[in-house]
DNA sequence: TTCAAAGTGCAAATTTTTTGCATAATATCG
DNA sequence: CGATATTATGCAAAAAATTTGCACTTTGAA
């Protein structure tokens, strides 16, 4: 089923010098002509359609390159990026990475079917990084995992902030001491959050009296139960690193007739569905995906377009993350369901 | 970045005729000189590589075509269908219909890039699944979606047989009474599953004492627990159609001191992440992932190697699910924490 | 060892794509 | 409103890319 300029030249009407002009942007994409051209040679998926300069008219193919997990967080993340993109009138596809194979022979072949490439990785390692970046030198691409020292240009939630938030949450509802479960050492913004509850709250003159280290796992915050309930530490205010180990931690609490919010208060991070659902329902930090992506997004858009230089620095663009009081914090103690 | 056959014959160090014949499938594609020629096809993006005939040496390209859904369940389908297409070294992306443009435009354009289609549309209903069907005539096509009539080779998890795992339990536990939380009934897994537990119950000369109209969310599930419990109807072995109303239910129940087991026993059906977490243990129904995505892909490759006819009867295969037996049947009350 | 079948490269044949030129359509400016 | 510049279009010729006939080489089975 080879396509050439000749099928798109009697689907369309136009002759051939006309669709061999504009998919050689010798014609500006903006006419109508450019655009049946361009929406026939997409469909009929001929080869030279992406060498087509990314004019309005033309469907932009995004991919975004991962390693697929099976957890919630990420059909929230695809759902999302193909809602933002699908918005635009842009196409997303959506790949998982083997590690087994070369990583650049991989990109090479996305490259070839897609504009843009917006990488989820969290796992890979600057190197990793550095190698993409040299075999792709020009292609756009954005990334959206945190990590220390981008390579791209960087999207990620402000999980700083997200401890800040929950610091002050629990100092202004009158918390007197204060716990911390962290997250894996290695994942650059497990550490971040911790940061930046610990840093606020010893700018007000407080300490950290307990903290623990979870892996992000259900079973770690059962674990940072009982660790801190040996410890016959009580009434404190325990920020955990993921919701995971906070409805861990509540969990094994509620089976020893520990009460929480009253013997421990607890914020978590993340806002997965099941913190909503379970009682008690978790305080917790929530990150807007959709923000993220659209912002992404948009940014990578404008990168298509030339509008953004590609590759010169790789700056990082921090997305707000906000507070979700419900009812086990301190503060949610008194008005239960809301 | 154009490419061409000149490409590939520096970069394999092969004449243009010879790569010109293994593109032509002029020489058969199992030689040593195929399989570079074809690998170097496929990373540079030559337009004509997928219609090389699907040999050993090709890797192939398979869509999955969905519409995601913020839930867990997806990050599993496509994590299991991934982890399996890179097993047998052929490469899955993932897709997302938008119903707002042409499925026909949309799924034309894929089937340029790719060698064949899962399908897995739940919403989508005969009329569109027609409209596919005559749209890629010929074309490798398989669907992993629950339909009372298929118009493609089908592969499901035997949700009739769930519901008759979940009667079998409570009968052989010594259940006396019987009640059933139905999923939407326009979902045809979710009449299934109901029936299945539904004939099994009357088959043994008993009856379903108490049922309710769910629409598979936890919310439903806490209205069953109201409904039931204002009946007054008590010791009912309960089959929810799925886990987040069987949780929904359970979760009611504790909060009005109820206890499960007890009061009422319960099996759901999915066995999602949180039904293994929480207390109690949900004794629920497992669909196998792993071999579902196994046996569709397995059945695809051979369509796509033309080993299997296509389009001739759409036949349906049902994929085995086993009961994973907890903390909320009856048999579960006296081994609590197993 | 022999012979058939399959693989390979060169150069010619064929197909596909691009481009020069003439003309038509559209926009710009006084 | 018309003159002029700019852009779009199609034909046919030119250029580029791909396929194929032919001769030669390699491989594997009898």
């Amino acid at each position: 089923m080879a396509s050439g300029l000749k099928d798109i030249s009697s689907l369309t009407g136009y002759s051939l010098s006309t669709v061999s002009r504009v998919l050689a942007n010798k014609i500006s994409g903006d006419s109508q002509s450019a655009k049946e051209i361009l929406s026939a040679a997409r469909e009929i998926g001929y080869s030279k359609y992406r060498d087509a300069s990314p004019s309005s008219n033309r469907i932009l193919d995004i991919a975004l390159i991962t390693q697929h997990f099976s957890e919630e967080f990420y059909a929230y993340l695809y759902a999302s990026f193909d809602r933002i993109c699908a918005k635009e009138g842009h196409c997303l596809t959506i790949h998982s990475l083997r590690y087994n194979k070369s990583i650049k022979e991989q990109l090479l072949y996305l490259s070839q079917n897609h504009d843009g490439f917006i990488l989820f990785l969290p796992t890979l390692d600057s190197y990793g990084y550095r190698i993409i970046k040299n075999s792709l030198t020009g292609y756009p691409i954005i990334s959206i995992a945190p990590v220390f020292e981008p390579v791209f240009d960087t999207f990620t939630f402000d999980s700083y902030q997200g401890g800040v938030l929950a610091a002050k949450q629990f100092i202004e509802s009158g918390c007197k001491r204060f716990g911390v479960i962290h997250g894996p050492p290695e994942k650059w913004e497990a550490e971040l959050r911790k940061n930046g509850f610990k840093d606020t709250i010893e700018k007000e003159g407080k300490k950290i009296d307990w903290d623990y280290r979870g892996d992000y796992s259900f079973e770690s915050g059962e674990k940072a139960f009982h660790d801190i309930n040996n410890k016959e530490i009580s009434e404190v205010g325990i920020f955990a690193s993921n919701d995971q180990m906070a409805v861990g931690f509540i969990h094994a609490a509620l089976e020893k007739k520990v009460k929480i919010p009253g013997d421990y208060f607890i914020i978590g991070y993340d806002n997965i569905l099941f913190s909503k659902i379970f009682f008690p329902k978790l305080t917790t930090i929530n990150t807007n995906v959709d923000q993220l992506s659209s912002e992404a997004l948009d940014y990578l858009m404008r990168m298509i377009k030339g509008q953004v230089q590609i590759g010169a620095s790789a700056k990082k663009t921090l997305i707000p993350v906000e507070l979700v009081v419900r009812d086990t914090d301190k503060r949610g103690k008194n008005d239960k369901h809301t």
